[in-house]
DNA sequence: ATGGCTTCATAGTGAAGA
């Protein structure tokens, strides 16, 4: 079983790369974000002349996720249900056997900005529902773009960031609230203390600086993080010609 | 350098991302 997670940063911008990725990689499941399309502008059909099933929840100009996969996905939902957001940033479905969570979180712009109040309580809603999903479903994948380093490792100028958005102490408890239901981050497990990132700015040359943030997790309950025994951050495909700023994140077991 | 780059949007001293 192989699962990624991708910040494609507009999927029509994206898409020859994600289907080329999909070539090339082929994982079970593709968790992405950001598609900045409307509902019925995602591209389904190409996504199943390939063999795939595809979830998806759009929006005109901003967010949007789905999650793709080789098998079909059942109990689909759609938003969280304890949380009526007019953003659309999260997307469930089970998977055979696993029930697979596609989010993509708020970014909060800064600790004084009205955003970050909303970023609160979207991680509120967020540590509610999967608690609910967790009472539920023994196998779950929690995965996307977080919008949290959760320590200084997970980025590279940890003394310019330090408190500030993404990496402060508050949102860092908001992401630990996550991990307290019993989730485990698969990747800095893997990883153990290795700086690595999976988002770095268009601007600066930060990624040929490797100037990058760690932002895109994947976290498992234990008996799924027990049998996982590979990651990778695609760096290749951020190297691309008109990349995303993200870098698909996948996990093996 | 309260910007840098990229996207979507509109034709804005643009907005948002991270």
């Amino acid at each position: 079983m192989k699962i990624a997670t991708w910040n494609v940063n507009s999927l029509k911008v994206r898409l020859p790369q994600v289907l080329d990725w999909l070539e090339q990689e082929s994982p079970d499941i593709l968790a992405l974000q950001e598609l900045k399309l409307e509902q019925d502008k995602f591209p389904i059909e190409t996504f199943t002349d390939m063999g795939f099933q595809a979830a998806y929840l759009g929006q005109k100009t901003y967010n949007g996720v789905a999650i793709i996969s080789k098998k079909p996905l059942e109990n689909v939902q759609c938003n969280m249900p304890n949380f009526p957001d007019p953003q659309s940033r999260f997307i469930a479905a089970t998977h055979d056997n696993l029930r697979v969570v596609c989010v993509y979180c708020v970014n909060g712009e800064s600790l004084e900005s009205d955003k970050f109040q909303y970023k609160k309580q979207w991680f509120n809603a967020l540590c509610a529902c999967i608690e609910n999903e967790l009472a539920q479903h023994k196998n779950l994948v929690l995965l996307g773009d977080f919008n949290i380093a959760p320590a200084d490792c997970d980025l590279a100028e940890a003394e310019k960031h330090a408190g500030k958005i993404l990496c402060s102490d508050e949102e860092r408890q908001w992401f630990q609230s996550l991990l307290d239901l019993g989730l485990t981050d698969a990747v800095r497990f893997l990883a153990k203390e290795e700086k690595i990132y999976t988002w770095w700015d268009y601007r600066m040359n930060a990624f040929r600086r490797n100037l990058g943030m760690r932002i895109d997790h994947i976290l498992l309950t234990p008996n799924l993080m027990q049998k996982t025994t590979k990651y990778q951050i695609d760096k290749n495909a951020r190297s691309a010609e008109r990349p995303s700023d993200h870098a698909p994140v996948w996990i093996e077991w």
